[in-house]
DNA sequence: CTAATATTTTAGCCAAGGTTAACTTATTAG
DNA sequence: CTAATAAGTTAACCTTGGCTAAAATATTAG
């Protein structure tokens, strides 16, 4: 199963009404069934599997583009990792066609690995720009950005980039 | 390094020790200097270390109030994981010191874990709250604030705060 | 009280994502 | 061209977080 197809996430079965759960009056929000409620946390964990890969195809891409080559002691220091780690994860990327190269040589994404990248740029793209509309700091954005992308449903993006168009055109 | 030690703060991206490197301001699409680059994966790799624990010990705080107990049994459905998982698991939480049982036994949260507990639920609360505020629906917006919640910096969780404020008092 | 059932734990397996240290392969300086 | 350095790979190890199957402990029904 391939990474950017599962972003629509779960299926059905919407319940709960608009119990708002203001945090500190702490009305009695019950438990979602057992079964919605683990479907919540799969999506994490799915989420999980390809966060890394996605970084890594996203960073490749941004290399190629603004450095020419990717290597990987770039990478490393980018990512903020050892070479190995790197070496071992480029590996993984392989095996899933993702990337190419040749031993000892800089690195390439297939029209696979470019599709990754290019639809996680765009999702990166959008939190980020969103997260400075709603008044973040560039910094935090940033770091906040980068954590948040991978766990944001195609529906909340729509929502994000509305929000930030309507932003631009009327606020600054 | 234990990230759950440091329990005085919520946003959870800002524990590593040297983290007071100023911001660098650069061209939106252009890559940051790489030290500031790792920053930001690292700041994400530190959340995902403790994201679990939170799960956990947020969900055995919700089990307590609302089923008066919480039992394997139960979190590993609401989990969507094996007993043999959640055992496991649970063994990690008492050595941490975050959650006390005998042999057996149903489950309890020390002073550490329900304050990580609090933390934790305020935390999924506000963004929960926030992205309903937006205009995300209900069980998107409960998917994606499980899996957003750990990567949202204190400036970023007031900044939510005060948009689902204002949205109450003048939105609707 | 005992037997059946339910729950929890343990043991053994796996993959991912880290690490260091040692080795191989490029690249570059003289 | 060769020697030094830089870059990439491999091997051996660790922890986490999954799994299944089997064993131990509660709980409940008869």
């Amino acid at each position: 199963m391939l990474p950017y197809e599962h972003i629509g996430y779960i299926g059905a079965m919407t319940n709960s009404p608009n119990d708002v759960t203001p945090y500190r009056l702490c009305k009695a929000d019950a438990l979602p069934p057992s079964d919605q409620h683990a479907q919540q946390y799969a999506a994490v964990r799915n989420a999980h599997e390809t966060e890394l890969l996605e970084d890594y195809v996203e960073l490749i891409a941004d290399l190629l583009k603004h450095q020419g080559e990717a290597r990987s002691t770039d990478i490393a220091a980018r990512m903020g990792v050892s070479q190995a780690t790197v070496s071992k994860t480029v590996t993984r990327l392989k095996s899933l066609g993702l990337v190419s190269s040749k031993p000892y040589r800089s690195l390439f994404l297939t029209e696979k690995g470019e599709a990754m990248a290019a639809m996680s740029h765009q999702r990166h793209a959008i939190v980020l720009k969103f997260l400075r509309a709603l008044g973040v700091s560039d910094h935090t954005a940033r770091i906040d950005a980068e954590g948040m992308e991978h766990h944001v449903s195609q529906e909340t993006l729509d929502i994000m980039q509305r929000f930030s168009r309507e932003q631009e055109r009327g606020g600054s």
